[in-house]
DNA sequence: CTGTTAGCGCCTTCAT
DNA sequence: ATGAAGGCGCTAACAG
């Protein structure tokens, strides 16, 4: 597809930077200097440049540039997994936050595992990414170091400890679940149990566990009174481990849970049982998600603003490039919204 | 931060082909060679080399590579949304997908605007995508033709019309409106609903309306015993759609929604009007998320292979790869799943 | 203000 | 089978 222009030049395809230094009769670095805003320019050359790149719809070519520069306005994340809402909604606000910026969003997935993750990271950085936004406080020491040697800064979501970070956007994990516990006692409840997300490598299923259970012990209850499963988040699971809970003696008057996925499955099962919610138990969720207002009864949880943690993380992002080497740590707010799947402690039997 | 290697070289930041050369004792060449998969290559020396880098954790900059072989291995996706999930788990199945291949997935979203999707396949392929992944089959003309010219080959999902793309992974969608309306018509119904996504410049809201409409009509239900609105994808749109619907003498007995969030607003607002499903009124979502199975009653929809049609786009573009120039079809089952949602027609009152 | 020059990191001839 | 060298397209020094 080659064609021939109106200067005689010969052109294959792509139009290169120095077809418009051709057709603009100037050096390909004047050329270069007036298609990056550098000021240095005559205004007649000027001219003459822009309206031969217009005219043969030049387009640069961001590989050369990258290798040159050094730059390519690429960001980079790691989530766990986008079947789950809170992230793509996360990386839904990342990415239009981020458009804005020209930059662009290279997205993978971990499926929870910090070894992927580290791998991901590293392809990552392969691509250019100056940035990197990954989710939890928690990675592999190796994944940072790279990062760092990299000059890639790292952005940690959902958690609001900088950790060996360069900027944090999240809450406090811990102090969700602690305020969880607070609600649940002070509805009277005594015996409590926990459908803990998976906690080996996820920093924010662990510090919502523990902040449960803390406060909870802080305020006498008895550990054997407190019983917690683990579960990875799927609605199967919730089920299965609720089951489980159900069958111990005495059993819970609450549940928590980790996440509104598991908690809907406990719910599932406590239908199947013949288990009244809340009346035989009460079951609080987490995140917030839109399942929390279609079942029945609809779910007490803890809302998690995962877009806007997203569009904070692009914010932080950019700040950082500004500024070269500080930090920055954005707490956003969780609150518990009560609904009807908690109520006060059931009838002791 | 520079650190002094074994073999006293001075290290900053990223390991770079040299590096690895360097450790190895060769040149760039044969190492480039061996990390190739070149074959003209002596066993000792392959093994020396792929040892240097795994030991230096070299990741090879794509930049320089792609600048060098003019193939950038970037592949785009414009998505409507990454708030819906099935938008976003075909993401993840074609990321995940990709990255067997090398191939990274830089993702934008249009929110529903044909406009906004043309503004973001410029910029994609500004960034060097080689090809790039739609939705649907109705687009901006300007955004296949500019597509088109810059030699970016297009895969369309959520379709399995080629259109003027190369490839087109998805379904009927046509078929599976017709399918919810023969379904319906055969436990009886007589009077039908439907709450359709909205259908400007989208064609799987469009078609499947179509589809519906046309089985019924053909099956002989006057068209003044349809009714139709459109709202946008969301909880409370489907809720307030279904009560305009409910409003209307006679009232319709079964309503079919565009999206399993409009009917479970839908089913919402019929429990909280007083209004039972099925034996008021029967209702059916598309798309089986997982609320389909949380809501009271149980959800009969369409399933759609959401996380498949991602690996299967994946799986086509790159054997679009492979043979330039050629065409891509692959259809993906639908199939309606009955659950608790719809019953036999409503008596007459 | 503009042109000339020297690479960015990699792959691939071309020699050996 | 291996190494040396050139250049992909662009930008940032440095000269003029």
């Amino acid at each position: 597809m080659a064609r021939i222009t109106g200067d005689g030049a010969v052109e294959t395809g792509v139009v290169k930077l120095k077809d418009v230094a051709l057709r603009a009769g100037c050096s390909v670095a004047t050329a270069s200097r007036v298609l990056n805003g550098h000021p240095t320019v005559g205004p007649a050359e000027k001219e003459r440049v822009l309206a031969a790149a217009a005219q043969l719809g030049y387009v640069p070519n961001n590989s050369a540039r990258a290798l040159r520069s050094q730059s390519t306005s690429l960001v980079g994340v790691v989530i766990p997994t986008l079947d789950h809402a809170i992230y793509a909604k996360m990386v839904g606000g990342l990415q239009e936050r981020l458009a804005r910026s020209g930059k662009a969003v290279i997205i993978s997935t971990s499926d929870y595992d910090l070894e992927r993750e580290r791998m991901q990271a590293k392809l990552l950085v392969g691509r250019g990414v100056e940035s990197i936004v990954l989710v939890g406080l928690e990675h592999h020491p190796e994944t940072l170091e790279y990062l760092r040697r990299a000059g890639v800064s790292q952005v940690f979501t959902y958690t609001c400890e900088l950790g060996d970070g360069d900027a944090a956007v999240g809450f406090d994990n811990r102090l969700a679940g602690a305020s969880v516990a607070r609600f649940l006692l002070e509805r009277g409840h005594t015996r409590f149990g926990m459908i803990a997300g998976v906690t080996r490598g996820n920093d924010r299923a662990t510090q919502r566990r523990d902040g449960f259970i803390a406060t909870l012990t802080e305020a006498g209850i008895q550990r054997q009174d407190i019983i917690v499963v683990e579960a990875p988040y799927r609605i199967e699971n919730g089920r299965a481990a609720m089951q489980s809970l159900m069958q111990t003696h005495p059993r819970p008057t609450t549940v928590f849970c980790g996440s509104d996925i598991l908690a809907v499955g406990a719910i599932k099962y406590c239908h199947s049982a013949g288990i009244a919610v809340p009346e035989d138990v009460s079951v609080v969720g987490f995140d917030n998600l839109e399942v929390a207002e279609l079942v029945t009864p609809e779910l007490t949880t803890v809302d998690v603003p995962a877009r806007e943690m997203g569009e904070a993380a692009a914010d932080a992002l950019l700040r950082l490039g500004e500024k070269k080497g500080s930090f920055i740590v954005t707490e956003l707010p969780t609150r518990l919204i009560v609904r009807g799947s908690t109520g006060p402690a059931a009838a002791r039997r």
